[in-house]
DNA sequence: TTGTATGCGTTATCAT
DNA sequence: ATGATAACGCATACAA
């Protein structure tokens, strides 16, 4: 015996009224006599009634929900981010309905697909690594969808983009390198294609070139699969540290690099920093007091999420694009070692 | 201009049908002759027709989503646990609907309310750590709502509950420590009025009775709000510390506890374990190789979202309660050091 | 000021 | 084998 809610035409029996007197009363209009009006209210107020959303979204045509796709939710990242989406959601009035790709470009379509069918308003995307080609999504853009696309962003003529300032993080993280005076540092990304990897190594580059005469050359290696595998960066590892010009110290371009780049030296007894100065991307709680000499990149996750979130929720809103601007980008933290402890 | 869906009527209307004979069709009635039936099949392939959840839920009263309320979705043990959710509901046919109470007794209500008048077909609970009355769970569930409760757990008459073996791994982690030499442990957990808090500590209690002559006397410390600040816990930690008999060993109960702790021990140059032995329930990522000596106490979190939504589906479509048990107890896993590296 | 009728997309229950 | 109609809950254009 499931609970059956009350319905206005449950009111207007009630009170022997037609349902549409009852839901102008409702909805305060001004062609009701105040008695009616009131008497509506206060029973409604009595009897819990509150309107049936999936009669409105019918009515509407939308469905106040907003659909977010991310390769992983169990992914610091993508929670701080998921927090950040959900809190401007709430406060703007829609839910929040959660798809995860797992880094599988199959399971992104059918992720995007299952949200299209399930009638949301809109749809906040971070692809997959594994997603180089975006017809999927622009498919459904095309087709009316509004789409924003943040962290790895999509690309093509028109759609939103929330982004981390990638270059700048990653130039001023080598630079933070070179400073404590490391000559020969290597690089550790995400799938070349991506557009965080291309940012993040053109500022590693540029800050090397920067300070070239003082520096070795460059070493740089990419992680195809979202770095899902541990062994896969720990392969990388052991190939640049067995070169005979070994690296000095070592940029990671990703949370989940970072964090098994510092598994790899626990392993294999390399100090961080003496053996090994290390600066790299993550959102994990903890890494602060990792290790007293590591300094990280906060990306700045729950900003973007709001941010990416009340834009879509604004084109959804406008029921056309925003023309202002297409892309929005938002800072991230350098937290060098001293101020770790501000955490 | 928005993307507008086919519907059955433009399939009717471009074919020269009724509805409903597309409708059966669609739904491979019997009933309609094999031309018929191919035509309207082949021509909803071609437009790409889908039909409406909307109507479908109106219709059907059931919108086929779950709706979560979780004190923190950026938390560790909750996106882990999300993660598990999101897989078995996208198994059975369902979506996922999110909402957060920030470890808050008011938006934990206004959580549930809003889930429900978003009429969610059940709702999966981990209430927050300042929920000591279940008045508003127990009302909803009483209307008929399927609930299941998991991890935090609400504790009322016939409420079907996922829990960990909170006991047996605060009582193992004990013992851990016991067995390494430690003489007069200290235990840090969430609120006392928490089953889980009662539960783990117990556990500690009765592995410190078990080997009573051993020992020195116990010291619990309560954190009460979640442990959202850490002031809280360096708190706690400080009053501990402070002692003229200080601890020589922690077991921390909760994720953000054993965080802090080690934060503090960080801040304060306490190693561990030389100069302080800790145990801690952690999900976190990294706190594998944060200390040579650390053992964690691993939540199954996956597993219990996964079980927790199987219960819940299971629920909603027997439209009625599953009265083979109560409570689902799921085992959380002990990594001491040398066991850490194969994480 | 209030009531009646219609439509949103779908399926079930009647007809034919 | 197929079509017409009602119903799900709500809002609104149209009548009265």
């Amino acid at each position: 015996m499931r609970y059956e809610a009350i319905t206005i035409k449950d009111i207007a029996k009630a009170l022997s009224l037609s349902t549409s007197t009852v839901s102008r009363s409702l909805s305060d209009s001004h062609e009701i006599s105040p008695e009616t009006k009131q008497r509506v209210i206060n029973y409604a107020k009595e009897n819990n009634y509150k309107p049936n959303p999936i009669a409105l979204s019918l009515k509407d045509k939308r469905s106040r929900s907003i659909g977010i796709v991310v390769s992983e939710v169990a992914n610091s990242f993508f929670s701080q981010s998921i927090n950040g989406i959900e809190s401007m959601a709430n406060e703007k009035g829609y839910n929040v309905i959660i798809a995860q790709s797992k880094e599988d470009l199959e399971r992104e379509i059918s992720a995007l697909e299952f949200l299209a069918s399930r009638s949301v308003d809109g749809i906040l995307i971070s692809v997959s690594s594994r997603t180089s080609n975006f017809d999927h999504i622009k498919k459904l853009y095309d087709r009316g969808m509004p789409i924003v696309s943040f962290d790895c962003v999509v690309d093509f003529e028109g759609i939103h983009k929330v982004i981390q300032d990638n270059y700048k993080a990653a130039y001023d993280g080598t630079v933070h390198l070179i400073n404590k005076g490391f000559k020969k540092i290597a690089c550790i990304a995400s799938s070349s294609f991506l557009s965080i990897t291309t940012e993040r190594v053109k500022g590693y580059i540029d800050a090397l070139k920067k300070y070239e005469p003082l520096l070795k050359i460059s070493d740089i290696a990419y992680i195809d699969h979202g770095g899902l595998k541990a062994e896969e960066i720990f392969d990388a590892m052991d190939k640049l540290m067995n070169q005979k010009e070994k690296p000095d110290a070592i940029l990671t371009c990703s949370d989940r690099i970072t964090t098994n780049v510092m598994r790899y030296c626990k392993q294999n007894k390399i100090g961080i920093p003496n053996q090994l100065g290390l600066i790299g991307f993550s959102n994990l709680d903890l890494t602060d007091i990792l290790t007293p000499s590591l300094s990280i990149i906060r990306q700045p996750a729950y900003e973007m999420g709001r941010k990416a979130a009340e834009l879509l929720i604004k084109m959804i809103e406008s029921k056309r694009a925003i023309t202002e601007f297409e892309t929005m980008v938002i800072p991230c933290l350098l937290l060098e070692r001293e101020s770790c402890t501000k955490y």
